[in-house]
DNA sequence: CATGCCTTGTGAATACTGTAACATAACTAT
DNA sequence: ATAGTTATGTTACAGTATTCACAAGGCATG
């Protein structure tokens, strides 16, 4: 274990290795080889193996890795054991869609509160979770600490609110906003999910490969 | 140019590119050096200028790039002037959320319908787009032609339908199911949206966070 | 119109990531 | 038990990606 600075790649490949572990799982299969793991994910045996060796010991030479305990390491290195609470802000079509269909819960999130402007939402519960308005938002914030905030309002709101947050004290900030948070002199981390990012890199490959099909 | 074989990191950087040069020319920005740039997007200028000389020369030396005309490149270089037409498979919140507030067009997408099984929905219109049965994908497909299917169902149906898509000529799926799709042998590009990844890179960073703050 | 200032594009150097190879040790079957 | 097989963790290597450094060339000002 050398858990010096592992390099982001590593550690964006580990959700994938954990979604790999809990369908194995599921199937019943109760041991793995990083060759057999390599093959079902397309990925080299040595980096599974150099992956895993970043955080610890976790294979049995002559037999593999055990499913259900590498699964477990590997979710306690990602933090999902620590019980974080979040909270969402910006109950709009996404928000509603997150509340109702991402199950926090299912990777160790408790998702307390939601928030938003719109009087007909304010008082009402979705999922289970009550919805408040923005304006206590700070307030809640001081009283009761939150981990992390899905920030999913409109654009022209996203910088404003995220300022807010940040100097509250929240921890992260998990973006769905088409803007680039720009926070650089505070603590708070953002992870961003921008689905035009995604959609135009397919674009791009979409487009190599017609080029590639003569169809210059 | 040597467009030959552009590594996946540039391509990634590209659409972040285009936002912000979208930002710049939006605030009256008329031109700027990768310098400049580079201090605005956390890049080095030297990446900058690496990053663009894959796809030709848009610079001037001693004056920089001009805004609107980088954008423009950009713009074509990922495919965003050949007007995809595009499909959603899955019209519950998630896939709803994406017909009325993520913006096709904007990204030279035309969405040309949607797809689901409740009959409640099969027959209506969401955001300007019909919504057609399921079971008319297939013959939709062969009928005309789709560039990109936005794959927005339910876990336990994505890989069936992914395959369906596939089978009849789609050429790339947007995948926001959490399930890793594999349509190995076949041309269908596919192009992940994982929730769950993003959240748990952030719980990952959060966690080391709190480790080196002392609460071990 | 010429001089000095910028800023590009690129080739070379550095740093990083991923792959291969191997010594080591646990498992399995006889 | 013992021999053989298997598969790990790690060290050494190869291949990428990023940064540095600079020659070359346009821009702007006097």
């Amino acid at each position: 274990m050398k858990r010096s600075k592992i390099s982001a790649n590593v550690i964006r490949r580990l959700p994938r290795y954990l979604r790999k572990l809990d369908d194995l799982a599921y199937h019943g299969v109760e041991r793995i080889s990083s060759g057999e793991l390599g093959k079902q994910m397309s990925l080299t045996p040595s980096q599974i193996r150099q992956d895993f060796s970043c955080f610890g010991e976790f294979g049995q030479q002559g037999y593999g890795y055990n499913v259900e305990a590498l699964r477990d390491e590997i979710a306690t290195i990602l933090g999902m054991k620590r019980g974080y609470s979040a909270i969402l802000v910006g109950v709009g079509n996404l928000g509603h869609a997150l509340m109702e269909n991402f199950g926090f819960a299912a990777y160790g999130f408790h998702l307390k509160a939601a928030f938003d402007v719109r009087p007909d939402l304010v008082g009402t519960e979705v999922a289970g979770v009550s919805i408040y308005h923005a304006d206590q938002l700070a307030a809640y914030l001081r009283e009761d600490s939150v981990d992390i905030a899905v920030l999913a309002v409109p654009r022209r709101f996203a910088a404003q609110v995220a300022r807010m947050l940040s100097e509250n004290g929240i921890g992260a900030i998990w973006n769905f906003t088409n803007l680039e948070l720009d926070l650089d002199n505070s603590k708070t981390l953002v992870e961003n999910i921008h689905f035009s990012d995604s959609l135009l890199t397919l674009s791009y490959y979409l487009t190599e490969a017609r080029e590639e099909d003569g169809e210059a």
